[in-house]
RNA sequence: GUGCCCGUAGCUCAAUCGGAUAGAGCAACAGCCUUCUAAGCUGUAGGUUAUUGGUUCGAUUCCAAUCGGGCGCACCA
C-alpha cells in the first residue's frame, strides 16, 4: 500500500516536474490524520520556494485522476501542508483472507532472498556457566537470526570458540587447585581463579574417573580438557533449554592452524601498519579515526592478544561471502570491536557488510533488590537459574523487549509473577482467550470454522482497528529486520492483543441468532491468532491455548 | 581525564531518515463479570522530554555546553 502511493505521488511529482524526490509515508499517531501521511509538500516547500500547502495542492489534484478510489477512500490536505490518505476498510477485509490463507508464512517476506547473513553471538569462553548477564544477547541474537530469516535470508547462527589464551589456563589451573584439595585441604587457590562451585564438581568429576593418580602432577592438560568439555557442555545445554543452535562453532585454535594468524601478521609487518617495541609486536592506531595509543597485537612472550585472532576470524567471516555479517556485544565490549575491524580494514579489507549490534548493560533486581551476576563474585545467578525461576517465556520476553541502547532494568520478581501486572501475559491470553473461542466454536458450533465468510459484516471500528493493526505485521517485521531491534516486534505485538481485547470485550464473537455474523468473526480470530503466534516465533516465546 | 551509550508521567519503557495534541503497561483513583477466560475492558489524574543555548516552518529526535548515571580506556578476553 505505502509502496502503491509512493508509486502515484512520484509520479505525480515527474509531472509536475519534479523528479528524484524523496517521499516518505508515516502511519499517523491520529486516526483523525488518516492511515498514511507524507510531508512530502513540507519537505519541497523550501527547494520550490513555494508554499506547502500550494504544493500539496498540485500534488493532489493529480493523484486525483490516476489513484483508484476505491482503494484511498479520501484524501485531505491537513495541518502545515500534510497529505493524509484515508485506506479503504475493504482494504484490510481482504488482507484478512491474507493472513489466512498464509498462515504460519504471513509477515514473511522475500525481500532478501538468496542473501546470506552470518550472525555470531553468545560466544561465552568455556570458562563457566552462562549467567543472567549473558541472557541480553543471547535471546537478542536468537530473536535478531530468527527476524532475518523471516526477512528472506539464509542466516548462519555462529558461535566463536575460544578455547585459547589465558582464560582457559586460569581454568585449568582452578580445576587442578580445587583437584588437589580433595587430598590437602590447604592447597592454595590461584589469586585469579574462578571460585564458582562448579569447579569443584569438574574436580570431583576428574577425581572419579583417575582417583589419585594426578596428584602433584604438573601436566594441565586433563584438568583443562575435563574444565572446558563440562563448561561447553553447560553452555549448550542452556541454549538449548531457550531453543538455540549454533550451526558453526568457529574454532579460535583453527586460525593459528590454519596459519591464518601468521599471514595476518605478515601482512601488518609488510605493509608498515606494524612495529616491534620492547619485544612486542603493536598496531598502529590512527588518531583521526579517534584511537589514542597503538595496541599491541602479539605479547613479547609471542602470543598474539585477542584482538589479532578477532581480526582473522572477520577476516575469514568476510572471505566466506556474506552479504550482511552480525556481531552482538554488550557494551563492556563498545571499544574493542572498533579496534578489530579497523585492523581487518587496515589489512584490506572491506567492513561495510559487518554490523555490530551493541546492547547496554542489565540491571538485574528482585524488587528493590540489586542481583549481582558477575562471574568472580561467589554467587552468580546463572541464566541456567533463571529460566529454572521464571520459565524460558518470560526469560526472552524481558530481555527482548527494550531497545539495546536502553539500560534494561528486569525485575525477576515482575517476570516471575503469574498477574496481571506480568506484560507477558497480556499477550499470551490475548492467544489463549481466541484459543478459548475457537474451542467453543469447535464443541458447540459444529462447522462453523469451515464456513466461507461474508466479509461485508465486517464493520464494526473495533473489527476493523484489529484488522488495521494485524495488516502491518509484514511491513513490521521488515522494519524490525532492517533495523536488526526485535523489540519493535514486542511493541507491535502488544498493539494486537490491545486490539484484539478490544474488539473481545465489544463484541460477541459466537451467536447463535447469527451465525453469518459470527463466521466472519471467527474468521478474525483466527488471524488474531495466526498474528500472535507468528510474532511469539520469532521472539521465541510459545502461545499458550489455556492459561 | 577521555571515548561510547543513556537521561521522557511516581516506576519500567515506546515514539518509523526531524512532523500534527509526546504514547503504553504498572502503581493511584472511579466504574464494568447470571452471556466465548476480569491475566480483560471503560474512564480520571499524572509531562517545561535532565538544564541552557543553537539550527529549522517545525526538535524527545540534529548541534554545542552543563549536570547526572552505565560501560570501556592492559603485553586479560
Amino acid at each position: 500500500m505505502k509502496k502503491y502511493l509512493t508509486d502515484k505521488i512520484s509520479e505525480a511529482l515527474v509531472n509536475l516536474g519534479i523528479e528524484n524526490a524523496n517521499v516518505i509515508f508515516d502511519k499517523p499517531k491520529d486516526q483523525k490524520f488518516g492511515d498514511l501521511s507524507t510531508n512530502v509538500a513540507l519537505t519541497l516547500a523550501k527547494e520550490l520556494k513555494q508554499k506547502p500547502r500550494d504544493i500539496a495542492q498540485k500534488i493532489l489534484s493529480e493523484l486525483d485522476r490516476s489513484i483508484d478510489k476505491t482503494l484511498i477512500s479520501k484524501t485531505e490536505i491537513a495541518g502545515a501542508g500534510f497529505l493524509n490518505f484515508y485506506i479503504d476498510d475493504s482494504y484490510y477485509v481482504k488482507e484478512l483472507g491474507n493472513i489466512l490463507t498464509l498462515g504460519d508464512k504471513y509477515g514473511r517476506s522475500s525481500l532478501n532472498k538468496n542473501k546470506k547473513a552470518d550472525l555470531e553471538w553468545v560466544s561465552a569462553n568455556p570458562t563457566g556457566p552462562l549467567h543472567t548477564g549473558h541472557g541480553r544477547q543471547v535471546c537478542l541474537g536468537k530473536a535478531i537470526a530468527n527476524l532475518l530469516e523471516w526477512n528472506g535470508y539464509n542466516v548462519t547462527r555462529e558461535y566463536y570458540y575460544n578455547d585459547a589464551g589465558n582464560q582457559m589456563n586460569n581454568l585449568a589451573l582452578s580445576v587442578q587447585a580445587r583437584y588437589e584439595q580433595i587430598f590437602n585441604t590447604e592447597f592454595p587457590f590461584p589469586e585469579d581463579g574462578y571460585t564458582g562451585d562448579y569447579i569443584k564438581d569438574i574436580a570431583a568429576a576428574v577425581f572419579e574417573v583417575r582417583k589419585e593418580e594426578l596428584k602433584g602432577s604438573k601436566n594441565l592438560d586433563v584438568f583443562k580438557n575435563a574444565g572446558e568439555s563440562y563448561n561447553f557442555r553447560q553452555i549448550k545445554k542452556v541454549l538449548q533449554m531457550l531453543g538455540i543452535s549454533h550451526d558453526v562453532f568457529f574454532n579460535e585454535s583453527s586460525l593459528y592452524a590454519n596459519g591464518e594468524i601468521d599471514k595476518l601478521i605478515q601482512k601488518f609487518i609488510d605493509s608498515q601498519i606494524a612495529y616491534e617495541k620492547d619485544g612486542a609486536l603493536w598496531l598502529k592506531m590512527d588518531e583521526a579515526e579517534g584511537f589514542e595509543k597503538d595496541k599491541v597485537i602479539r605479547k613479547n612472550t609471542g602470543e598474539p592478544t585477542y584482538r589479532l585472532p578477532d581480526m582473522a576470524y572477520h577476516i575469514d567471516k568476510i572471505e566466506r561471502g556474506f552479504d550482511l555479517i552480525i556481531d552482538i556485544f554488550g557494551s563492556d565490549h563498545g571499544d574493542t570491536y572498533k579496534e578489530v575491524l579497523y585492523g581487518v580494514r587496515k589489512a584490506g579489507f572491506d567492513t561495510s557488510k559487518i554490523k555490530v549490534i551493541i546492547h547496554q548493560m542489565v540491571t538485574l533486581r528482585k524488587g528493590e533488590e540489586i542481583l549481582k551476576m558477575s562471574k568472580r563474585s561467589g554467587n552468580v545467578y546463572s541464566l541456567e537459574e533463571l529460566i529454572e525461576d521464571i520459565g524460558a517465556d518470560a526469560v526472552q520476553f524481558f530481555f527482548v523487549m527494550r531497545g539495546v541502547n536502553t539500560h534494561l532494568d528486569f525485575d525477576v520478581e515482575l517476570a516471575g509473577e503469574k498477574s496481571d501486572k506480568n506484560p507477558v501475559y497480556y499477550l499470551q491470553y490475548a492467544h489463549a482467550r481466541i484459543c478459548g473461542i475457537l474451542r467453543n466454536a469447535e464443541e458447540n458450533f459444529s462447522g462453523w470454522l469451515n464456513e466461507n465468510p461474508d466479509n461485508s459484516l465486517i464493520k464494526e471500528a473495533e473489527e476493523i482497528n484489529l484488522l488495521k493493526t494485524l495488516s502491518g505485521f509484514p511491513e513490521e517485521i521488515e522494519n524490525a529486520a532492517s533495523t536488526l531491534e526485535p523489540h519493535k516486534i514486542i511493541t507491535f505485538l502488544n498493539d494486537t492483543a490491545d486490539k484484539f481485547h478490544k474488539f473481545y470485550h465489544d463484541n460477541r464473537v459466537l451467536d447463535p441468532e447469527n451465525k453469518s455474523l459470527s463466521v466472519a468473526r471467527l474468521k478474525i480470530c483466527l488471524a488474531a491468532k495466526q498474528v500472535l503466534k507468528n510474532g511469539f516465533n520469532i521472539i521465541g516465546i510459545s502461545a499458550p491455548e489455556r492459561m
